[in-house]
RNA sequence: CGGGGUGUAGCGUAGCCCGGUUAUCGCGCGUCGUUUGGGACGACGAGGUCGCAGGUUCGAAUCCUGCCACCCCGACCA
């Protein structure tokens, strides 16, 4: 029978964990805290990169590869991103294994192929990529230098989740560097923007862009900017972060330049990455119970079709009479999967790609075509309407167009009701356990931020880039405020 | 890493407390036939290191110890 979902207000964990199974996007592995991420996920992933990566190019960016290994020296150079990490890295020191003279068949590490300086598996590669930018810059001539590489990265996390959290994981990291701190600054915005614009555009997520807290800011960055997303259990994701790394790593790894006067100076520096966490933001934004919902944009599948039939012959007749619309709609860019699957009966098929998503399906039997008509489903609303074959191609077009609106509003609706103002301390103890975004002047210190952490859970997500700059009262210690900042439980 | 829970065929499970033949059932899988408008039906069939490793016992899925993995809650995490 059916592979069952446990329902979202039953246990919303068990709800996401389910969806990534029905949809097949992923499952653990045999190594702890890693996935195995299964060809329809990897599909849906390949379509974010491919944007992203298309909007890479388009903003100056060129790809390159450096390495999964840092030496352990260059690795703690730059002492407070080194100290952000320590606690989650993998650790090279061996580079050969030996048999096992005391267990025949199996191996063990051979003692005498010990390194002589350990390496690091890269949990982010500022250090490899400055120790190497430190040979490509001698002038100004030489920047800016633009660079952004796809590749995996690990962090010995203690708590895993499928694609919010793994120990292994993939994404893009830009690294740039600059002559001037106003360029990098400029630099570390756009790319927030591109992040918002992507999330927005094409995972049909509405995002809130912001810069972080000091104890919420990457580790070796003077700036983080950020953008941040409401899961529909009211919680927030960190969907993509920007840097601004002013002349940190230029001074740990002694990358000057020479200006235009011929004086030495330090280079500036950006970062910035997303991850097949968004994966997990998709998932949690647009699903429901009857399993994943994919904005049109990300579907590896655009248009499913499903006949039905009983004799070949009519699964001919059927076949003749979608071709054109079919070839239409492939002409036009859109997915089509026409399926014919004998050994799958049409009731188990529209479940599967409701299952997996689909954001549009065909139904065509005997009746309909002996009237002209196809039965068209659409995902995000579950509702069905007959049209006329002749129209299908065009009707689907829009639609699919429409339905990556209506998430994206649906999306931002949910948002804007689960988003409110915040006075009185109280008032926010008493609501925060029920989720959404809470507005709410802050005194600016780590001392206030902390204590709301310890006693709510909740954390400062970021100050908003848009927010109103309002005066008031910080809401626990009553100091004064310019701005209100975001506060919320966190994934 | 601390507390709790779970682990029996690809998936979900019964059996475990109270040890005793060939380990239960459903889904899925294979063959054949009938079927096909919301996860079809019948017949036959295949599929198991009972998470792993020790121990107790004449005998262990069942009892004991250790370990591993996953889930939940903490801690941790840009």
């Amino acid at each position: 029978m059916a592979e069952k979902i446990t329902k979202r207000e039953i246990d919303y964990s068990k709800w996401y964990l389910d969806i990534i199974k029905v949809a097949d996007l992923a499952e653990h592995s045999d190594v702890k805290g890693c996935m195995v991420i299964k060809p329809y996920g990897f599909a849906i992933w390949e379509k974010i990169k491919d944007q992203l990566d298309k909007m890479f190019k388009e903003t100056g960016h060129q790809n390159a590869y450096f390495p999964i290994f840092v030496p352990k020296s260059l690795f703690e150079a730059e002492e407070k991103n080194a100290e952000g990490f320590a606690k989650e890295c993998a650790v090279v020191t061996h580079h050969r294994l030996m048999n096992d003279p005391e267990n025949p068949g199996k191996l063990k590490v051979d003692p005498a192929a010990k390194l002589t300086e350990e390496l690091v598996v890269r949990p982010t590669s500022e250090a490899i990529i400055w120790s190497t930018y430190k040979k490509w810059i001698q002038s100004y001539r030489d920047l800016p230098i633009l660079i952004n590489q796809w590749a995996n990265v690990v962090r010995w996390e203690m708590r895993t989740r499928l694609f919010l959290r793994t120990a292994e994981f993939l994404w893009q990291e830009g690294h740039t560097a600059h002559a001037t701190k106003a360029e990098a600054i400029e630099e570390t915005e756009k790319m927030n923007n591109v992040y918002a614009t992507f999330t927005q555009d094409f995972m049909a997520m509405p995002v809130i862009q912001g810069l972080k807290t000091e104890s919420e800011r990457f580790a070796g960055a003077d700036e983080t900017y950020c953008i941040e997303a409401m899961m529909q259990d009211g919680k927030a994701l960190q969907a993509g972060t920007s840097h601004f790394l002013g002349q940190n790593f230029a001074k740990a790894f002694d990358v000057k330049f020479a200006n235009k006067e011929g004086q030495q100076d330090y280079v500036w520096a950006t970062s910035w990455g997303v991850s097949t966490r968004l994966m997990g933001a998709l998932i949690m934004t647009h699903s429901d119970d009857l399993g994943l919902v994919l904005p049109p944009k990300l579907a590896p599948i655009h248009v499913a079709i499903v006949p039905i039939y009983r004799e070949d012959s009519q699964l001919e007749e059927i076949q003749e009479k979608l071709k054109s619309t079919i070839d239409e709609l492939r002409a036009k860019g859109i997915t089509v999967k026409f399926d014919d699957d004998n050994n799958r009966k049409p009731g188990w098929k529209f479940a599967e790609y409701e299952a997996k998503g689909v954001p549009v399906r065909l139904a065509i039997g005997p009746r309909d075509l002996e009237a002209g008509n196809i039965e068209v489903a659409r995902r995000d609303t579950q509702e069905k309407q007959t049209i006329s074959i002749e129209s299908c191609a065009d009707h689907v077009v829009a639609l699919l167009d429409e339905i990556q609106d209506n998430l994206h509003k649906r999306a931002l609706d949910f948002r804007e009701k689960n988003i409110q103002k915040i006075d009185s301390y109280e008032d926010f103890k008493s609501k925060i356990d029920g989720g959404g975004f809470f507005l709410a002047h802050w005194d600016g210190t780590a001392e206030t931020e902390e204590k709301v952490k310890q006693e709510t859970k909740a954390t400062i997500r970021c100050l908003p880039l848009d927010g109103e700059k309002e005066e008031g009262k910080c809401m626990v210690t009553g100091a004064p405020s310019k701005q209100r900042v975001i506060f919320a439980k966190a994934y």
